[in-house]
DNA sequence: TATGAATGAGGTTTCATTCAT
DNA sequence: CATGAATGAAACCTCATTCAT
């Protein structure tokens, strides 16, 4: 709702933030009440309405305070002209983060699933991966190192899919049992084979 | 709850289960309340609670109810050896299936994020569609047609989850614009590059 | 409601009956439902309505058909000229009655609580206790046995509640831990001196 | 359920314990409402699940509101030496509190009857009569005043019971028709006789 | 008579939101 | 700004009773 002025404002909201955080991650988006935050965040309820007009919006906040853990590309490292050591650079970045944050994956795939606003987001958040492998296709297509008969966004869409349905099962649902390591590699192999592309010699 | 042990029984049942899925698809699950179902139904309020305990449990009877639709296999013609033909044939399959129950799919999809319980079922259903690509997988492992340094399991959950998600994109959400056709053909391109197999002669 | 006029009309009658005993002792008077006994009786919902209008109606088939049980006095001996004697084989009786019937006490003492229709019913039963009990008292004070400046109505009225509520709480609530002869012999022991009866010489 | 931290809460919490033992004593246990009770209070639904979980707890709270009135001893006045005079004391006592409250003491009779866990507290409140007689009957018995082939605890469990079910079909029930002081004698005599305890000369 | 499905009034409980202090 | 009690609409679920077969 509106934005703290005082130094103590800031504090308040802050710690709403905070409870709601794990509230959400102990309870669920569904199963979370107002009350719930602020009795976490040892706080009276009417508070909660003077920096938030209702759960949604402190939901958001909570993403967007955890947006730079989930995002941080770090793809800092050059992996010089080996195309399959960036493709490798790029999944485990991706799924690292996957795993760190598992319970706020959960958490957006679950609120995804129950309100439509955060839809957009989760989409948003799957778009730039997208894109940017899409990038990568294209080039690798250009540069002739990758399989010139594949539609370069379909590609993208449907490994980046991939890769990301991968972290999910492995991470979140635990339904695949398989270690970082072992999970990047065999992402990667699919990956590069998928597209035509073999490391550099 | 109960079954039905007359004629009319079994109607009402019937009805209620009809006027389930209908609102479901309408509403979506959160928002359908038990009091839509059985207005829908024509029937009392009460009369919902001889079949069923809550609403999860006419979900149940809803998924049962489609789940003959979901799993058609059809993979009735013979693709001969080709396996690449055969891959095909699979991807089609499914890929058709989310499309003609597209909207049980997201309510799926949604019920799985929220309700614990459905999420085995979800879970069991794709896992037989995973098996059955690891299977195919490590039978062209052994004739030689297929990359012998991938994990068979990993890569089937892999290429399943590639084709699931592609699928959810394509024809749920509809955040990815393509047509069947398009999108079989570029998931079967992505799966056999992906094994590194190659059309028969 | 309506009395069998068919042989198997009376077995379905005294089937709900007996199934009724069952479940109130088991249940409790206001947890037992209609279906639970139609149930317990194996029959339909609606046969009960053919005998009878309600739960109160069972009840009191119930309290009908067991009140032999209750009531045998089976004063049977012959105390001679004893006073004291007398006294102990009267308690005895009631208070063997009320251990061997101790749940269906119980189950009166409840329902009394909470229908006023069965008040009545309860305090008949006693009151035919207590008038028996003052009919001795003023016997013993004529012939001179026993204290004449009692009221013999309120010291009935006393003494046979002490009784009443002594084997209510012996073995019904068994909050006191005693045997059947000990109860008799404490009972009859205070009634005596109560009264200033002695044992004949 | 959760204590008042405000003023004003303190006051909404008693109106509505105020308000439950009106409608108690005028509805009974089973027929009161939550409504009729925060109608009565003058306050919304929501409130009364403020301070109460349930029924119950409101109940416990009227019982514990009336329990200084019924337990107030007052047994002030100083008996000399004469036991009989003491004994009178003790009845008269708990007698007068029982005619004084006969409406709660018979809410109370009903609810024990129907829930469990008051059973519990009406059995505690009985205990501490019992065990303070069974105390005095222990010391007459000792200064040989009393008749020692009694058991104390069994004879004050006897005697307590005689005197409270008295009580209770003098003043609640009405079926003995008698004033205070006869009960009071009555009981008193009885009491005397069956310990074989006479007046101080 | 027996059956068992259908009915729906009636009660309970939750919790987001407001607002006086 | 913070507080926390008050509000009441809204949904859930039960079960005695009826009635067509």
């Amino acid at each position: 709702m509106s934005t703290p002025r005082t130094e103590r404002g800031a504090r308040t909201r802050a710690a709403l933030v905070d409870a709601a955080r794990h509230v959400f991650e102990r309870e669920g988006y569904l199963d979370t009440r107002i009350t719930d935050i602020t009795h976490e965040a040892d706080c009276a309820t009417g508070s909660f309405y003077t920096y938030f007009a209702d759960k949604e919006e402190v939901f958001a906040a909570v993403m967007e305070s955890v947006r730079h853990e989930m995002l941080h590309p770090q793809l800092d490292a050059q992996q010089g002209d080996d195309p399959v050591a960036a493709i490798e650079a790029a999944n485990r970045a991706y799924l690292d983060a996957v795993r760190r944050n598992a319970r706020l994956v959960a958490l957006m795939e679950q609120v995804g699933a129950i309100d439509v606003r955060f839809r957009a987001w989760r989409q948003e958040t799957g778009r730039a991966f997208i894109e940017r492998n899409a990038a990568g296709i294209r080039r690798l297509q250009r540069e002739g190192l990758a399989d010139r008969g594949l539609d370069p966004e379909l590609a993208a869409h449907a490994l980046s899919g991939m890769v990301s349905r991968l972290g999910y099962q492995a991470f979140v649902t635990r339904e695949v049992d398989a270690k970082l390591d072992d999970v990047v590699a065999a992402a990667t192999r699919l990956w590069a084979n998928a597209l035509g592309v073999s490391r550099a010699a």
